[in-house]
DNA sequence: GAGTCTATCGCAATACGTTGCAATAAGGAT
DNA sequence: ATCCTTATTGCAACGTATTGCGATAGACTC
């Protein structure tokens, strides 16, 4: 199968070519998990993407795939957070560097893009001269509406 | 055992009686867990207080503690994040409300006090809406000497 | 002080994630 | 095409946290 039938450069192939330019090797279960994960568009959480590699292909165990993430992630081509209830959460690169805002009252998650972060990420800097990582900036708080509720 | 035995209200008491206010039971184990956190100062995982709640009493179980953790959470006298491996760290409410943030790089971790806080809370809220919970707040990013060994 | 109601406990099973190690197989050399 | 080196896999055991359920024991009434 020649390069040539992948047109538009997919994440499976580019992260052949920056796993093999690291002197590492391709695999089969590799290429299965890229694939699992460019079809989860959005967000996983680790246990989905293992239950969903184990479903194309049983012999395939957690081990694997969640060193395979970290790999991803090694590689920049995948990041993930802890959600509320320390869960792992995935998304790929693919998808723009974005954190989380979960509300504690109704429980609602809302995302931020990196133009919304941007002051925050900045006042970060200022307080502490650190310079903080959009895709593992996770908050918690209430929402608009649940103060609004709590306030009455 | 008097009330008078306890000079300055300490946890174990104010908390006994916020749990009784509730209509809940007041337990040796709660007692105990409580003890264990008050002398656990600063802050400690979960696994860490199992471990000091079991080797005072052998016979209680990690269910019991960490269900004693979510009810002092829920009366206010403990808080729980999550740390960079996703963790549950604890600690007291005595400990003034603060935010973490660690390194990527060299895995430093820095507290962040309210007053430290404060602008980024206010660029949280100004850019969503929402009033973020500073003892949930866990930053990651890059400490400033790491930013320079980076750029070197 | 004895009895009742039910919150809490301990146990056992489960879920999620990680780690050590021996067997396997990818990719380069011959 | 075959061999070699060693990255990777699968397995199994472990660590951390959660949940369901029957047994226990607080706190309240009489």
């Amino acid at each position: 199968m020649k390069p040539t039938t992948d047109p538009q450069g997919s994440l499976a192939t580019r992260l052949q070519a920056a796993v093999q330019a690291r002197g590492q090797r391709w695999t089969e279960q590799r290429q299965l998990i890229a694939d699992v994960l460019a079809a989860s568009d959005g967000h996983a959480t680790g246990a989905e993407l293992v239950e969903r590699v184990r479903a194309a292909d049983p012999s395939a165990t957690p081990s694997t795939v969640y060193r395979t993430l970290d790999l991803l992630e090694e590689l920049g081509f995948a990041s993930h957070h802890h959600g509320v209830d320390g869960r792992e959460a995935y998304h790929l690169e693919e998808v723009v560097a974005h954190g989380h805002v979960h509300c504690q009252g109704c429980g609602a998650e809302v995302e931020l893009d990196a133009a919304a972060a941007k002051p925050i990420l900045a006042a970060i800097e200022r307080a502490t001269g650190y310079a903080a990582d959009l895709d593992h900036l996770s908050l918690q708080g209430r929402c608009p509406s649940c103060r609004a509720a709590a306030a009455r």
